[in-house]
DNA sequence: GAATACTCTATTAAACCGATAGGAATTAAA
DNA sequence: TTTAATTCCTATCGGTTTAATAGAGTATTC
């Protein structure tokens, strides 16, 4: 399951990404538009400003913009940083790679095998995708 | 995340897949070849006979097995049995829709195209798949 | 009838999730 | 210089899910 941050993260994203200009707006507005809680979605904005995602200006007037073009934000770096692994088990994960404890020889497993396919085809699409493809017209 | 239910399911289903005979093979065995808890495992396996994968015997020299040709068991429908939906938001879930309480519109949802594509992808990884296919030879 | 092994219900501990609270810091405007 | 608006930060809470455990119950075989 995909969690709200996620979720509510993407919606943020796009909604500032459809913005005409690069401005700042208020996270109430975002909230307000997208039907989120809005102290959830502090707690949002800030891990997207913090991981180079968004900008910020404090104070009257202020808010969040995208410090980047939609074109060039790719949802796995998104994705990544709001969900985690995109891998389902960690010991096919390419950036959070852990053993398994059980497990003798990756190799001869079965869920293993299986699910790194499922994270080769899950990573093609979010390869295939930027901000600015989940912008609808 | 995959949860270890599936994992362990998984797991368990393939070990009974290589048997070379149809036999009953005991929860113990299941457990002690695969590294699993064997009271959690016994409620895996239960489900999976409930749900019409396995078969099982009772009493000494019992155990459970397969009821059908591994080449006939497809990972879609085990993982929905085990994992549950295949979609990550219910939105675009084929077997269990349900309708987002926020999103006015579903066609201009960002979340929603985009887990359209993840799961036609993921749902071809398992439908591409059968338990025979995760044996390694 | 005794041993074996599946069946079922209940409980637990830990982890995670979504949401909330409250105040500190900063900025713009009056 | 004061006030209002807004982000920033930390802490906490209730609920749910997960993984595992315990133990009694039931069926079957030898």
């Amino acid at each position: 399951m995909l969690s709200k941050k996620t979720k509510y993260g993407l919606k943020a994203l796009t909604y500032l990404a459809s913005q005409s200009k690069r401005e700042p707006v208020q996270i109430s507005e975002i909230a307000r538009h997208e039907n989120i809680s809005q102290k959830f979605l502090e707690s949002i904005l800030l891990t997207l400003r913090k991981t180079g995602f968004l900008g910020s200006k404090k104070g009257k007037g202020g808010g969040y913009y995208l410090i980047k073009e939609p074109g060039e934000i790719l949802l796995t770096t998104v994705i990544r940083v709001l969900e985690g692994p995109i891998a389902m088990v960690p010991c096919v994960s390419l950036n959070f790679y852990e053993k398994c404890d059980d497990c003798p020889d990756e190799n001869k497993c079965a869920v293993h095998k299986l699910m790194l396919q499922v994270r080769d085809s899950v990573l093609e699409v979010y390869r295939n995708n930027t901000l600015a493809d989940l912008i609808s017209e």
